[in-house]
DNA sequence: CGCTCCATCTCGGAC
DNA sequence: GTCCGAGGTGGAGCG
């Protein structure tokens, strides 16, 4: 018996399955009308309604409304889920620390109520990310620009990690930031706030060569960008590349659209 | 009957549970041994294993493995969660447009099936956010630096919001920026963009008033923020202002309102 | 443990 | 619709 499916449960039968639950390392489901509170980092209250709450046994603990993705109330892995009977009604009380915080779920109507022993061995297993697209640019640095050769891949600076370090064809040095989805201000501010160093000549580059008049490209590669965006860059001296499809099998010959100011 | 259970359901059973809840606007929760695929703005696979699936009205679509906070597949909103079978097995399809994508996952065993029509028509009331730390700080600008003068909130400037535009006791422009949480590299950025506009003369207070020496100060507010943090706010000669403690009014409120509960 | 940064980020607000 | 920034962001990766 994988799950376990109890309807309308009431107050004694509800805590003491998921003591049970808990204890036995199950998933626990239940709809129930319910109001909870949750405090920590903030403090928050939602007012009774039907909900589906879900409890792990890594203490994980979500509360659901009837829509909407993200749960109304959480509590992320790492803490306890307990349940106790308070004025005859079940209370379902996640708590962690570090930060301190709790979510306590008082139930008045449990509609159902299943308890799930479920194995599950495999992993997720993806592609597309950012990371597959900074192997494919230090494969193929031509899609960036002709004569584009990568010196340095994630090299850490005194203000945070820098994408690609790379020098253009005629030795200048180069900071390339990598977006996989359209670039935003905030992406512009990282390659200004790394470009600044090189600028400022508080760092150098590993490999000791410095163009003759100091100066640094920096170039922010995206798929897109939105006009702001562009226009913050071209107005700070810093370039838009754009590159929509990379292919990881480096068979294709994926044809780059550069733009260039 | 507001939740109905099915123990076990076979997949012709399970597709035309599925269909009905999707019709009438049901929240609908199956435990199940699965496969899933994602794709979309990346694509995925999960192998076969027991998970949680729960398909909301709104078009919601979840996968939750038996660990973990987050879905390990989901979809928001906005989209269309559909039931089929296919091969002698149940499948259930959710997907979307813009961007275009699609979860489908493939129920191998179906061990428990729930159906909730849930209503719900509560909100979440929540207090300790920013918002509310920006009331604060209006009210109470001395708790950032004696004298100084909250001249503009939330100002749009050429490249994003301003969260404060005040000015000191001599008169000098001090552009704020407010953190809730420990200030970040990120923070520090949209900071030092913020005052790079009034630097340039790219933007001018609405007050008309400019230091003599044009010189403009930045200030980042936070509780606390990292030493690379501080420093890069040091090098460029911006502020940070450590702002641990806030009380409001909305706080006390929400306080008094659950200790009646 | 802290710091940095990605994320299928999601979500809400403004335009 | 697009753009921008907050988030109880969560999570990985590295030192």
């Amino acid at each position: 018996m994988v799950a376990e499916q109890i309807d309308a449960p009431d107050p004694e039968t509800l805590v003491s399955e998921a003591k049970a639950a808990f204890r036995d390392g199950a998933v626990l489901s239940v709809q129930a009308r319910c109001e909870v509170e949750y405090d920590g980092r903030t403090s928050g209250h939602l007012g009774p309604g039907d909900r589906l709450l879900v409890a792990k046994p890594d203490g994980t603990f979500l509360v659901h409304q009837p829509t909407g993705h993200k749960p109304v109330n959480w509590m992320p892995g790492g803490g306890t889920v307990s349940a106790r009977e308070s004025d005859g009604e079940a209370v379902l009380l996640a708590r962690r620390t570090n930060p301190t915080e709790r979510v306590e779920a008082r139930i008045f109507d449990a509609h159902g109520l299943t308890r799930f022993d479920a194995t599950d061995g495999a992993t997720y297993e993806e592609s597309g990310t950012e990371a597959e697209m900074h192997e494919y640019i230090e494969r193929n640095p031509e899609v960036l620009e002709e004569g584009l050769r990568i010196v340095e891949h994630e090299r850490e600076s005194k203000y945070g990690f820098i994408d690609f370090f790379a020098r253009d064809e005629s030795g200048t040095p180069v900071v390339v930031e990598v977006k996989r989805i359209q670039a935003t201000l905030n992406h512009f501010d990282q390659l200004q706030r790394y470009v600044s160093l090189y600028e400022d000549g508080e760092e150098s580059p590993e490999d000791g060569v410095t163009a003759d008049d100091g100066t640094v490209r920096g170039m922010l590669v995206a798929p897109d960008a939105s006009e702001r965006v562009r226009r913050a860059l071209r107005d700070n001296g810093l370039e838009f590349a754009e590159l929509a499809e990379f292919d990881t099998d480096a068979k294709g010959a994926t044809e780059a659209k550069l733009t260039d100011f």
